[in-house]
DNA sequence: TGTACATCAGTGAACGCGCGTTCACTGATGTAC
DNA sequence: TGTACATCAGTGAACGCGCGTTCACTGATGTAC
């Protein structure tokens, strides 16, 4: 607390980028004690700043933690990005890498995913993360493109579905099993390996003869 | 509200069922405003009786949660089961049957769905959700054993793993764009051919020559 | 069948607390001239 | 370069409110005899 006061006197009266701090507070309560468990009066606190403060920045409690879900969205969308990697070295690593990606982001984040996915947030009331969303969703149907390319055309799958389909399951085994809070069920393996002999598994029945 | 007097003076002093007068208020608290915004005081409420009567019956706030949890996995597994039918009339018919159970779950069920999946409620804390997690899980790892029993024995892949596959694919698909909440996202096809163009593919994977 | 008694599941009043929000305010910062 | 002024981002006090929890209590129910 007292480096706190510190900084305030180094920062002066205003605080200089309150809004992120109010993100990082929120981040850090929703680690603790789940999306329940966080009050904006209390991120208010942790920024070092009074109760009133927020306002500024935030209209209420669900702008902030729409905030931080978009914010998740980005650092997602830009994890995703640099993981696919435009498809080098080649197409398959990538495209393992990007699933990859998917899991760390869920284990290493585990309050910017529920923020995400978890916190109630209607679509209708923040477009924006429909948005953010979308475009992390859109890394993975480009992804797909490029996997679905290499099947002959006459049985090519849509790359749409493929990636729903890649998406679900690396959705589902991010948040049952790879996420990084006390709702993770353990289970005796890596989800990373299941994930990628799922995805190897899906694959083979893609390109299968029908 | 005047029905509800009524139905306290033809009950008299006693409730009779206050416990799951109160998880099913809860489960409604939980449906209009998501998980954070339900609370002991106003479950009291909704089911006609004073603030402190609910600690007859539950510990405290999370006990309530809990047992709505536990009460959702035991509907879970009732679904599933009937769903599978023991596996009539056929191995294949019965299983996308299966698949449909869970994502209707989640589409009738939200509250519940939240519940059991997005409370933030830790396993370690309340071991018997763990429990009634497993038993579900069990009737779809049993499915399994009879849909891999078809696969001839030198290239037949393990039960758990296919399980645990088809469990994140349907969980994925279910809490992404089954669920029958505001947090579901639209897409343009149903949920149930998402699941079963996956499943499908899935298998053939399976089973394909490698 | 009636009565006495134990047990159970509720009441309602009280408490301290923290939340969300508003308000007039003030210190800091940036800019026009 | 200095000054005046507008704007911005904070303060801190105040408010009403509902929550969680405790407490001594009481009405209802079940059972022993």
């Amino acid at each position: 607390m007292k480096w706190k006061n510190e900084e305030r006197k180094r920062r002066g009266y205003h605080h200089g980028n309150l809004r992120e701090a109010l993100m990082e507070a929120a981040l850090s309560l929703i680690a603790e004690k789940g999306a329940a468990g966080f009050t904006f009066a209390e991120a208010a606190r942790a920024a070092g700043v009074s109760a009133a403060a927020p306002y500024r920045h935030f209209r209420d409690k669900d702008a902030l933690l729409a905030g931080v879900a978009r914010l998740g969205f980005e650092r997602f969308s830009n994890m995703l990005i640099k993981a696919w990697n435009d498809g080098q070295p080649s197409t398959e690593v990538a495209f393992t890498n990007l699933g990859k990606a998917y899991l760390a982001f869920a284990r290493q984040e585990p309050a910017f995913f529920t923020a995400m996915f978890e916190s109630g947030l209607s679509h209708a009331d923040y477009p924006e993360l429909r948005e953010a969303g979308d475009h992390a969703f859109n890394v993975l149907r480009e992804a797909c493109e490029a996997v679905v390319s290499a099947i002959p055309s006459e049985k090519r799958p849509p790359a749409m579905m493929m990636a729903l389909h890649i998406w679900s399951l690396s959705h589902g085994i991010a948040s049952l099993f790879a996420r990084g809070d006390r709702a993770r069920r353990p289970i005796p393996m890596e989800p990373e390996d299941l994930l990628e002999a799922a995805s190897l598994i899906y694959m083979d029945g893609l390109s299968k003869d029908r």
